[in-house]
DNA sequence: CGAAAAGTACACCGGACAGTGTGGATTGTA
DNA sequence: TACAATCCACACTGTCCGGTGTACTTTTCG
C-alpha cells in the first residue's frame, strides 16, 4: 500500500528542473550579496551555501569552484545592468525630449535602479583589477558605456548639443553625475538625506555638463 | 660636568634605534605595495615580512596583528598623499598663473606623482566601503579635496573663474580629471600610450571644466 | 514499480594563515 | 667584558576554507 503523498508532493514540488533553476538562482543571488559586501576573497563558499538555503555540495555541483560561481555571478549582474541601461536610454532619452529633463531622469534612473544592489558601483568595483579573481576584459566592462555613447552621437548629429567626441562626453558625463553620486552612496555620506543628496548631486552634474557641452 | 641620562629610553644608541625604524619603514613599504596589489584579505603577513627582508616576529613586535599594519599603513599613505596635494596645490597654482596652465598642471602632477604606486587611487580603493578592514572615517578620506576646496574658494574670490559652490566645484574637477585618469590606469587601458594617453585626459577634462566654470 | 535525477548531511583532507613561544645570534653601549 | 636591545630562525597551535567522497532521502517520470 502506498503511503506517499502523491497529490502534496504535487502541489508543493514545481518541477525537478525548475526548482534546481530556482535553487542555481538562489546561489547566485546569495553570492552576488556576499561578493558585494565583503569582497572575493573574505566570501567563503560556505557562507553562500547557509545564505543560499542550499547545501555545499549542491552548490558544488551547480558551479565547479568558486571562481566559476564568481565568474557566473559577475555575468548576471553585467546583464542585467546592461538591460537596465538599455532602457533607461531608450525611456529616458526618447527623440524630442528636453536634453536636460532627459539627462537629469537617465543619470537619476541609473542610480536608484541600481541602488541598494547598487549595480553600477558594484560591477565597477567587482570587475576592478583586484588580482584575486581572474580579471575581466575591459571589453566587457565598458558594454554600458557604449550605448550611450551611440546615442550621444546621435543627440550631436541632431545638433542637440556640441560632442565632437563621443565617447569622451560619455566619460564626462558619467563622470559628472553617476559617478560622483555612487561615491557619494558608498561613503554612506547621507545617512538621512537620502534620495534629496542624489538627486542634488545628478542636478548639478547635468547642469555642469550642459555648461561644457551646450 | 657628567650627563646623567633620565631613562634607558633616551641613552638608546642612534644606531640600533635608527636600524630598527628603516625596519619598520621596510615593513610599511612591503606592506602597501601588497595591500595594494592584492587587497587585505588575500595579503597574508607572512608574506610582508618576506617581502621586507624581516622574520615575522620582528613584524608583530612592531605592530601587534595585522590590522594595526593596515592603520599605520593607510595612515603613512594618507600623509604622503597629504603632502602631495598640499605642495602641488603651492607650486602649480601659484596666484597669477594662467587658470588653464594651472588646473592642468596639477592634476597632471597628482597623476603622475602617485603613479605606479597610484597613491590616490589606492587610497580611494583602500578606504573604499570593503568592510573588511576596519573602515576609515570620511572626514580623513577627504582631506585632500578640504585642500583644493580653499584654494578653489580663492580663485573664485579672485574672479578667475565662478565656483559659487567650491566643494562642488572640486568635485566636478577631480571626477572629470584625476578621477577618469586613474580609472584609465587602472584598466590598462593603454599599456603603451603611457603618459601621452593620462594628459590626453586630463587636457580635454580640465577644457570640459572651464567651459563649464569659467 | 523502479531507475534516475536532485539534493542533503556530514565527515574528511590538505593547505594556508594569524599569532605565539623560545632559544640563539648580532651588536651597540656601560 | 657584561648587558641589553634588536632581530632571526623555527617550530607550533588553532582555525578557517576550498574542495571531495559518500551514504541517505525525496521527487520525477518512463
Amino acid at each position: 500500500m502506498r503511503v506517499v503523498p502523491r497529490s502534496l508532493a504535487e502541489v508543493q514540488t514545481p518541477g525537478r528542473k525548475l526548482r534546481s533553476e530556482l535553487k542555481r538562482g538562489a546561489i547566485l543571488d546569495a553570492a552576488e550579496a556576499l561578493f558585494v559586501a565583503q569582497g572575493y576573497a573574505s566570501t567563503s563558499v560556505d557562507a553562500i551555501a547557509a545564505r543560499a538555503g542550499v547545501s555545499k555540495r549542491t552548490l558544488y555541483d551547480h558551479f565547479g569552484d568558486k571562481a566559476t560561481i564568481y565568474a557566473r555571478t559577475v555575468e548576471r549582474l553585467s546583464d542585467t545592468l546592461l538591460t537596465t541601461i538599455s532602457d533607461a536610454i531608450r525611456e529616458e532619452i526618447p527623440p524630442g525630449r528636453d536634453v536636460r529633463e532627459a539627462l537629469v531622469g537617465f543619470a537619476r534612473r541609473v542610480v536608484t535602479e541600481t541602488v541598494p544592489s547598487s549595480e553600477y558601483a558594484v560591477f565597477q568595483r567587482l570587475t576592478a583589477r583586484q588580482a584575486q579573481p581572474p580579471a575581466l576584459p575591459s571589453s566587457v566592462r565598458n558594454r554600458p558605456e557604449r550605448l550611450l555613447e551611440k546615442r550621444f552621437a546621435e543627440l550631436t548629429r541632431d545638433g542637440l548639443f556640441q560632442a565632437t567626441d563621443a565617447s569622451l562626453a560619455v566619460r564626462h558625463f558619467t563622470a559628472l553625475t553617476i559617478g560622483i553620486a555612487i561615491d557619494a552612496l558608498e561613503d554612506g555620506e547621507f545617512e538621512v538625506a537620502g534620495d534629496a543628496g542624489t538627486d542634488k548631486i545628478i542636478d548639478d552634474g547635468v547642469d555642469a555638463f550642459l555648461r561644457a557641452y551646450a
